[in-house]
RNA sequence: GGGCCUUUAGCUCAGUUGGCUAGAGCGCGCCCCUGAUAAGGGCGAGGUCUGUGGUUCGAACCCACAAAGGCCCA
């Protein structure tokens, strides 16, 4: 007879290939069907809140891998929280406006922005911008997050633009806006300045040349009275920017260094000493006379000539200047206050003009004698052309450095100072008020503080005004008639309202005199002809508004929000740029939490990068693995360092994925015939093995939630894979087998089983939930019951087992069960490889203990015989132990001994017994199985 | 050039305040099962804890320097 029919084999239709690029957006029909993310904003309403503030993204491409893993973090927190019954809206939103979005509508419209009109532009920046949201949405969607995609926010939003208004206008009330003429970056190819994080470093080839100044008469005295020298000499610069001389006032020395007069066969020079061999070496100087040394604050405010243009250039000291000979310079370094933020300072110390000889374009002005009209690049070789016809010139080379360039184009940039809005640091107390408003902020890692704290400090005036288009304007206005700029809160209020109404478009639409209140007057000159400013706000100062814009604003959010998640760039970005404005309008830091993730990098641990070509695009993953793996495998690393995605690692969680789904299959197909509404097992009637089967998986869950709370989210995959793996699959699930197949379907050791079972696998779709979001709601569907009390995983609550579900004694011999089943296994293996057995079920284990170990293991035979998956256990004395009985390993005292099982094999459960049942009609049958087929028949 | 960070078996991670022969899972090797079957089970081999010095009775853990890589700045 075919014994097999009469078995509870498992049965079940959720399938063990996931095939996730297919059945995922089935799911995400469904979730959309049952507006999920609704239900669960119900559902939650009035519990505690935990407010996740998304960062905005710039909407100007499809996503790439750090954005994926940005967004399925903070996916993951989220999830966790509405689990754990946190009341968490989720509001993604996006940064609209910006060099990026502009500069990508360019590219995609093949826009020439020198004719297009304004308005034109920004209607096409913002149909470019309003694609990429949909893209970038239906990316993120596919993804599995979850969250109010029908509602985000997006920085072009008129309510969004009034907000960035409003915050500039309390800066502007409390003194903290200033206009000024600064030193900047500024690439001439975008026409526009450049923030610090709009800067990027490449290696660059420049010239490097030497440069005679020739001494003043004042310089020439000095020598003289100190060296008794009377011949003309000159002080010798390095620069990588001929193109800056025109803008040169200065020359910088080093106080304390010791400075050179050296006569040589290419002029009497003054260098650093220091220095003197690198540069004779690099100039082709071998015989020289030194005539004298002097300290370089000897020298100071003494003048040498400008090498071309008619003027002096004052000596000054500062301590920046390097001695280091591998830089190339000579200890006098070639100052130009209007070229760099250093250069600016020692100027400001001076006194001396900020000069300016180029243009918006690039090109020296008229104050850059007969180089104007020049591109500053061409007059680097003109201006090295006439250095060389007028014996200024001492070398001339190449010189390979790293160089700041442009974000977008690419292009080398400028320091150049210009007119600019900026919030002062210090006016208005605001680097102050900051720095204690960050001592509440909760850093995650803790490192992430000293590194926030350290840019803080440091960090100069925060330049917030830009030279293009697309963006939100600056309400700021030029009275005509005294040529003042006003920043005047009354006014700028007119435009927040405006904006309000109508859009920062109606900056565009609409004159001054429009737009200011009626009869509004100079507030400097009471003058009446006045124009609008410009300039738009920097990025940075509308996502950096989102706080105030979002949180403050929508119903379902609070001010602060608790947590900030982002890269950790955005220590000097978005986390920086928020905490200002917030600290400026309410003094409070906008997070009360600030954790990081690292950067994606490749198998190597390199930068993705396009020219490297070592991009992955997540949704190729996603399409070719599915959505699952990609969030399994990015949450298996521990993200607060840099972490590397590759196929190989791909590959290996797709493994660890399908050993998951299988134990969850595995345990579906067991609750076939279980009903919980009829079937289901109070905790105290359960068998212990079940009992022990639920208390760990209670132990893992304690874990898993403690990681997931301190959002150590490898530690939550670790303790999923490993409770899947060990406690499951093979200390509970495959003793069990016998237990769940032979039993009789209805009985109560099997249904005992099967509650267990039920308990966990729901546990395991909950606590999988926020990382495999498909796969949990997949097996949520199909648990027994369970979608028709709760019609989405999403909904669920977090698993609640009984602390006591083993009593004190019952969980301290557990450790005893498993150690001996241990040493067994390594013993049973030995056995094996001797052709005794081979497998456990052939065998007799005769197991000889002593003391509390042989009163324990006598008192649980069954357990054991069913732990250790042995046809037959004997149990006796230590001292009963035959010659053939090994030691055991490990920890237990004792011997066992394993011999082939005597008797014959049931047909049905496979257990050899010593006697089989003696039936007439089912004479391969064991005494148990014979009871349960002939009570089946029975029935 | 500066600040911060990372570096434990082939891979991903654990290693509480420095203390027995450094752990886990995967992968790998060998074996078993064929009633989870393009599944399941067992055993085993893998590490001078990036390197070099130092502090200490004792260091993966503390200190210094170095190397490789990353982020941010210059």
């Amino acid at each position: 007879m075919e014994y097999r029919k009469t078995l509870n084999l498992p049965q079940t239709d959720f399938p063990m290939k996931a095939n996730l690029p297919s059945r995922e957006p089935e799911m995400l029909t469904i979730w959309r069907e049952y507006d999920v993310y609704k239900k669960v904003q119900d559902k939650t309403r009035n519990s505690p809140v935990f407010i996740l503030h998304d960062g905005p993204p710039y909407s100007n491409g499809p996503i790439h891998l750090g954005q994926a893993l940005n967004k399925i973090l903070k996916d993951i927190i989220v999830k966790y929280h509405n689990l754990v019954g946190h009341y968490s809206p989720y509001i993604p939103g996006w940064d609209t406006h910006g060099l990026p979005n502009e500069m990508q509508t360019i590219k995609t419209f093949k826009i020439n922005r020198k004719e297009i009109e304004p308005l034109e532009l920004r209607e096409k920046c913002a149909e470019s911008a309003l694609h990429f949201v949909e893209v970038q949405k239906d990316q993120f969607i596919r993804l599995g997050i979850t969250g109010d995609w029908e509602h985000p926010y997006l920085t072009l939003h008129h309510s969004y633009e009034a907000a960035i208004i409003k915050v500039f206008r309390i800066m502007v009330e409390k003194g903290m806006v200033y206009r000024g003429k600064r030193p900047i970056y500024w690439c001439s190819h975008c026409e526009t300045a450049l923030a610090e994080a709009e800067i990027e470093y490449h290696d660059k080839t420049s010239p490097s040349i030497y440069v005679k100044f020739d001494a003043d008469e004042d310089l020439k005295e000095f020598a003289k009275e100190k060296f008794g020298y009377d011949k003309d000499f000159s002080a010798l610069i390095w620069t990588t920017t001929p193109w800056t001389l025109p803008g040169n006032l200065a020359i910088a020395l080093h106080p304390e260094a010791e400075y050179v007069l050296v006569e040589t066969e290419k002029g009497a020079l003054i260098i650093a000493e220091p220095l003197l061999a690198e540069v004779f070496k690099n100039i082709g100087v071998s015989d020289y006379k030194i005539i004298g040394k002097f300290k370089g604050a000897e020298v100071e405010r003494l003048n040498a000539l400008h090498p071309f243009l008619p003027r002096k250039s004052l000596l000054i000291t500062q301590n920046y200047v390097t001695m280091d000979p591998e830089t190339g310079g000579t200890g006098l370094v070639h100052t130009a206050p209007g070229h760099g933020a250093e250069d600016f300072y020692a100027g400001q110390q001076y006194d001396l003009p900020v000069l300016v000889p180029v243009d918006d374009m690039g090109r020296m002005t008229e104050e850059a004698g007969e180089f104007k009209g020049l591109k500053y690049t061409e007059a680097n070789d003109a201006i090295i052309d006439h250095l060389k016809k007028t014996g200024h010139l001492l070398g001339l080379g190449d010189k390979f450095h790293s160089y700041p360039h442009c974000w977008r184009c690419r292009k080398p940039v400028i320091f150049r100072a210009t007119e600019q809005s900026f919030v002062s640091m210090e006016e208005g107390g605001l680097r102050k008020a900051a720095l204690e408003a960050i001592k509440d902020v909760q850093w995650v890692p803790a490192w992430g503080e000293d590194r926030f704290r350290g840019m803080l400090e440091t960090r100069p005036d925060w330049c917030i005004s830009r030279q293009r288009i697309w963006g939100v304007p600056i309400p700021t206005f030029v009275c005509k008639d005294c040529g003042k700029t006003i920043l005047d809160p009354a006014a700028i209020k007119a435009i927040e309202e405006r904006f309000r109404k109508e859009g920062s478009n109606s900056w565009f639409m609409y004159s001054a005199k429009e737009l200011l209140p009626g009869g509004y007057a100079c507030p400097h000159c009471s003058g009446s002809d006045i124009e609008k400013g410009s300039d738009i706000f920097d990025v940075w100062f509308e996502s950096g508004s989102s706080q105030e814009a979002v949180c403050a604003v929508r119903e379902e959010l609070r001010w602060p929000p608790d947590l900030y998640l982002e890269g950790s760039d955005q220590h000097r970005g978005w986390f920086q740029l928020s905490l200002l404005p917030a600290v400026a309008v309410r003094g409070k830091a906008p997070y009360h939490t600030v954790l990081t993730h690292g950067w994606v990098l490749d198998e190597k641990g390199k930068t993705m990068h396009k020219s490297l070509g070592n991009v992955i695009d997540p949704m190729d993953l996603v399409n070719q693995f599915g959505a699952d793996i990609l969030r399994l495998y990015l949450s298996s690393l521990d993200y607060t360092s840099d972490i590397r995605v590759y196929p190989d690692g791909v590959k290996h969680t797709s493994e660890v994925y399908r050993k998951i789904r299988n134990t969850a299959r595995f345990l579906l197909g067991n609750l076939y015939d279980f009903n919980p509404a009829e079937d289901f097992v109070p905790f105290d009637a359960m068998l212990e093995y079940d009992r022990w089967a639920l208390s760990r998986t209670r132990e893992v869950i304690d874990k898993i939630k403690s990681a997931y709370s301190s959002y150590n989210f490898h530690l939550v995959y670790t303790l999923t894979h490993n409770l899947c793996i060990i406690d499951l699959s093979s200390l509970y699930l495959d003793p069990l087998k016998d237990r769940l197949y032979t039993a009789p379907a209805g009985s109560p050791e099997r249904r005992s089983a099967q509650t267990a079972i039920y308990h966990i696998v729901s546990a395991l779709a909950v606590v999988l939930f926020p990382i495999v979001s498909f796969t949990a709601e997949e097996i949520w569907q199909e648990i027994p019951g369970r979608k028709e009390e709760t019609i989405s995983v999403h909904l669920a609550d977090w698993p609640g087992f009984p602390e006591s579900l083993l009593s004190e004694e019952e969980s301290g011999r557990w450790k005893f069960f498993l150690g001996l089943r241990e040493a067994v296994y390594q013993e049973m293996e030995k056995k094996r490889a001797e052709k005794v057995i081979s497998q456990p079920l052939d065998s007799k284990l005769s197991l000889y203990l002593e003391g509390g170990d042989l009163k324990v293991a006598l008192e649980n035979q069954d357990l054991l015989r069913t732990l250790l998956i042995v046809s037959q256990l004997d149990i006796k004395d230590l001292s009963d132990a035959p010659g053939g009985a090994s030691d055991m390993a490990g920890e237990i005292k004792g011997k066992c001994l394993i011999e082939k099982a005597a008797g014959e094999k049931c047909s049905r459960c496979w257990i050899t017994y010593e006697k089989l049942s003696g039936s007439a009609e089912h004479p391969e049958l064991c005494p148990r199985c014979l009871d349960v087929v002939e009570a089946a028949v029975v029935k």
